[in-house]
RNA sequence: GCCGGGAUGGCGGAACUGGCAGACGCAGCGGACUCAAAAUCCGCCGACCUUCGGGUCUUGGGGGUUCGACUCCCCCUCCCGGCACCA
């Protein structure tokens, strides 16, 4: 009596879904239609800038490219069936260091490597059918990009913003070149040479003063709710603001006679604390303060000491454990007057003060600070309070602490006029006090560094300077760039700059007086380059500007900006702060670039992130020709959400591939009612069966939209997909019995190939295309939902006594309180399990449950 | 040390505002189809106990709030990421 299904394996071949015959077939009808994605210039319809972090092209994606491009695709795909007009667009971060590596190893020029590099990744990005806009691409390592790179610059120099300055950078001697901090190994060798010690050296380098925005690139984080607040918080880090005051201390003449004489006659200290300065019992330079040098030319035995200390501290930095540093100093025989008191204080020098933050020099104040109090501990310098905390007792107002004391509940005391004040209130009158003798102010300092942009390599964009021995620094005129890269350049065998041996590249004339000039040979970081692509992608061939504002305005802010969160500070930094000068600039008029960012998880297997060391690498060629493009992006969606890391597990590719299938069989099965419906309307035709499938179909397109417009969870807008599927197809013999109308299966099979479409779009539009449709799926409206349909009609109330599931009880959607409590009490386990007691409290939770407290 | 994020079956993960823990998938087990296998389809699938009705336990650990806690509060452990003698 039971309808045997036909087994699948009975099927024609050619019926069942094939992912290399679907997605060739649907790759070339894509590959030929150059229109397919483009944005339009002018549209009526809202704009929408999808964008992901373009990637360097090391030669082949890796999965974590995949993973990023699926989520943007998906938002695309689903932007354009909401009938936006979307920006999808995708270029190419081609200039840096690996080029110049291959090249050396390979024999390849630069440009060769990378350009054919590109073309392989292109090739893997299309076969994975991204939707991207191709005709914007922009590649930053071609003259037509970097030249606009070189205008920013001479703009920046117009305004002040880029000046040249001496800064230490890493040398090796083998090398007799310089290295990028990558390049220095843990033990601070040469990654060519193992066994050389990097050496620092002074070096003139360009700046862009990006602290000219400090405050600005602070105080817009509070506004940038749309990203997340990791990366705010990051950024707030990096920035490191922090208030202080800076306090002059006068040389002692008297025991100073001659040292420290052309450097200066006071050392400025920066505090956050002056509130404990007459606990100040000496002042601690950082090894590398100018002040010293002077002292050490006539003191071997100090410059010996100083140079440990320089040692000791680069080590630490280098292993990163600068924190754990045992702390050294070294006595140099002189003093300081502390301005408030009066008092000699000895100087000192300190492996743990650091250059490059605040003045370099500090009062130490061993009492009220941890690593003071360490430090004078252990050469036995004077630890003297002048604050005292408030104390826990209320009896007594303040306690004797333990210190050190760094709290700032306290209030002063040995402190001369200023004893009796609360430390936050001293803080306040003694910096003005400072500032109104002359010695010191209230000031504001940021960890954020202005940004040095040279780099002694071949594969940059140049930077547009020259050197006239009568004009000094001269700017390449606008009209002269693009300053041209050259080619075949000895990049194997260059000392310094590689662009320093090339003659053609180096001698110019200057453009003021028409002598001979050098050419500046150093290249810029590639941070510039990724700064502002994305306006260029707006305009990208525009050979008059870098873009038109118009057109730029028009597209920015980006909407969404999708990638790995380990560019949160650099890239994103730099990013913000290029914005904000094209914004004083007059070139746009908005703040900030990106209005949503998301940050996506890194994929990783067996528990480490992808490497080649660790030969846990899964190609995307490979997951391609096994599964598929739509199996491999589909997975990346679904095995975890997209926030977090991607645990890659070979078995559950395999399972998403089967899904396709049995999406692809119930949606082409010819499932025809063997028994021919009534001719009732169809309303009235609608049995349980029947709305149950049409409820599902509405709460699976409420569930998908919501994930779209919410959390982004696509692995449960995916299994919600697989749920509807999993229900239609058991329905087989409803719709055989002429259950289900058949306007209704067509129904629920085009929505459902609409839903699949952002994730799959390669079966999606082969399912859309086999339902008969004739437009194109991409112009398709995404299906709304309608929330009376997707509504229970019944609901399974599980009833607790004592929070304890002990029973279900089904009763109509609209059943008020009572009659639901009525229910509940009359079932049978309930009964049983409430038999003799007394009942306490009854609750019912509005269409979730019911509890039954009992005694 | 400071700031984030996290810990749920054998595995990846679900549970949106405090309301049925384990959706969906993988792996596993059983069955159908097959001469057989693959593929496919159907069923079972947290642990322990069970008289087979069910019962007890279970979301890193300990406490608390609540009729009710994966979810809120306090304390602790471990893992991941960022920052770090930042004065």
């Amino acid at each position: 009596m039971q309808e045997e299904t036909e087994p699948a394996s009975s099927r024609p071949n050619d019926e069942r879904y094939d992912p290399q015959r679907v997605e060739t077939k649907w790759f070339t009808r894509w590959q030929a239609d150059a229109q397919l994605y483009a944005a339009d210039r002018d549209s009526t319809k809202k704009k929408y800038y999808v964008l992901e972090m373009l990637p360097y092209p090391s030669g082949a994606l890796h999965m974590g490219h995949v993973r990023n491009y699926a989520i943007g695709d998906a938002l695309a795909r689903y932007m354009w069936m909401n009938d936006y007009n979307v920006l999808h667009p995708m270029g190419w971060d081609s200039f840096g260091l690996p080029a110049e590596n291959a090249a050396i190893q390979n024999n390849t020029p630069p440009r060769q490597w990378t350009l054919s590099n590109i073309a392989k990744m292109k090739a893997q990005m299309k076969r994975l059918g991204f939707a991207y806009d191709w005709s914007r691409e922009v590649t930053t390592c071609l003259p037509d990009y970097y030249r606009w790179n070189q205008w920013f610059f001479l703009k920046f120099y117009e305004k002040g913003l880029a000046y040249r300055k001496k800064s230490r950078v890493n040398w090796c001697p083998k090398c007799a070149t310089v290295l990028a901090n990558e390049q220095v190994l843990a033990n601070g060798c040469c990654w060519r040479h193992e066994d050389t010690l990097v050496e620092q050296r002074e070096l003139e380098q360009w700046f862009l003063r990006i602290t000219k925005y400090s405050d600005e690139l602070l105080c817009d984080l509070d506004k940038l709710d749309g990203w997340p607040e990791k990366v705010r918080t990051m950024q707030r880090n990096w920035i490191g603001r922090s208030e202080g005051t800076l306090i002059d201390f006068k040389l002692d003449y008297a025991e100073n006679h001659g040292g420290f004489g052309p450097a200066g006659s006071t050392i400025t200290v920066f505090t956050t604390r002056v509130d404990t300065i007459f606990g100040a019992t000496s002042v601690q330079l950082a090894p590398q303060h100018p002040l010293i040098a002077d002292l050490a030319a006539s003191n071997p035995d100090l410059a010996t000491k100083v140079d440990e200390l320089i040692v000791e501290q680069r080590k630490a930095k280098e292993v990163g454990d600068i924190g754990e540093i045992e702390k050294h100093g070294v006595f140099t025989g002189r003093y300081a007057i502390n301005p408030f008191n009066k008092e000699k204080v000895p100087i000192w020098v300190a492996n743990y003060i650091l250059m490059d933050y605040g003045t370099g020099a500090i009062m130490s104040v061993p009492a009220h600070d941890e690593r003071d109090y360490e430090f004078a501990k252990k050469y036995k310098l004077e630890i003297r309070l002048v604050i005292l905390p408030l104390a826990d007792d209320p009896e007594e107002t303040m306690a004797e602490p333990q210190l050190p004391y760094v709290g700032h509940d306290g209030m002063l005391i040995n402190s001369g006029p200023y004893g009796g004040l609360a430390c936050a209130d001293a803080i306040k009158k003694m910096s003005a006090f400072a500032e109104q003798n002359g010695f010191g102010k209230a000031t504001v300092t940021y960890r954020l560094k202005d940004w040095g942009i040279s780099r002694q390599r071949y594969w940059g964009t140049p930077i547009p300077m020259l050197y006239c021995e009568k004009d000094g620094i001269v700017p390449v005129p606008e009209k002269d760039l693009p300053v041209i890269l050259p080619e075949a350049v000895d990049i194997a065998h260059a000392t310094g700059s590689p662009l320093g041996s090339v003659p053609e590249f180096v001698n110019a004339t200057c453009p003021k007086c028409g002598g001979p000039a050098r050419r500046e040979t150093d290249t810029m970081d590639t941070f510039v380059d990724s700064s502002w692509y994305f306006y260029r992608y707006t305009d990208p061939h525009n050979d008059r500007a870098p873009f038109d504002s118009r057109i730029a305005q028009y597209w920015f802010p980006i909407d969404q900006y999708i990638g790995g969160v380990e560019h949160a500070i650099l890239h994103l930094i730099y990013s913000r702060f290029w914005t904000k000068f094209m914004r004083d600039l007059g070139l746009i008029t908005n703040g900030e670039p990106v209005e949503r960012l998301f940050t996506q998880g890194m994929v990783i297997k067996d528990g480490a992130k992808m490497s080649k060391s660790l030969g846990n690498v899964v190609s995307p060629d490979e997951m391609v020709a096994r599964y598929g493009a739509d199996a491999a992006r589909l997975y990346s969606l679904f095995a975890a959400p997209p926030d977090r890391d991607l645990d890659w597990q070979d078995s559950g590719i395999e399972g998403i591939r089967k899904f396709l299938g049995r999406i692809y069989r119930v949606v082409t099965e010819q499932n025809e009612a063997s028994v021919v419906p009534s001719e009732l309307p169809v309303d009235n035709r609608r049995g349980p069966a029947a709305r149950t499938l049409q409820r599902k179909l509405h709460q699976t397109i409420k569930r998908i939209s919501d994930d779209f417009n919410g959390r982004w969870h696509f692995n449960t807008s995916i299994s919600a997909l697989m749920e509807l599927n999993n229900l239609l197809s058991g329905m087989s013999q409803d719709i055989a019995a002429g259950n289900i109308p058949p306007e209704d299966l067509t129904e629920t099979k085009r929505v459902m190939v609409l839903l699949l479409a952002p994730f799959a779009p390669y079966l999606a539009h082969e399912l859309w295309e086999m339902l008969g449709e004739k437009e194109n799926l991409l112009k398709a409206s995404w299906p709304k939902y309608d929330a009376a349909l997707a509504k229970e009609e019944e609901l399974e109330i599980p009833v607790q006594i004592n929070g304890k599931l002990r029973s279900r009880v089904t009763v109509p959607a609209e059943s008020t309180q009572e009659f639901v409590l009525d229910r509940a009490l009359a079932d049978e386990k309930v009964q049983a399990f409430i038999a003799g007691k007394q009942i306490v409290k009854k609750i019912y939770v509005p269409g979730k449950l019911v509890n039954i407290v009992v005694k």
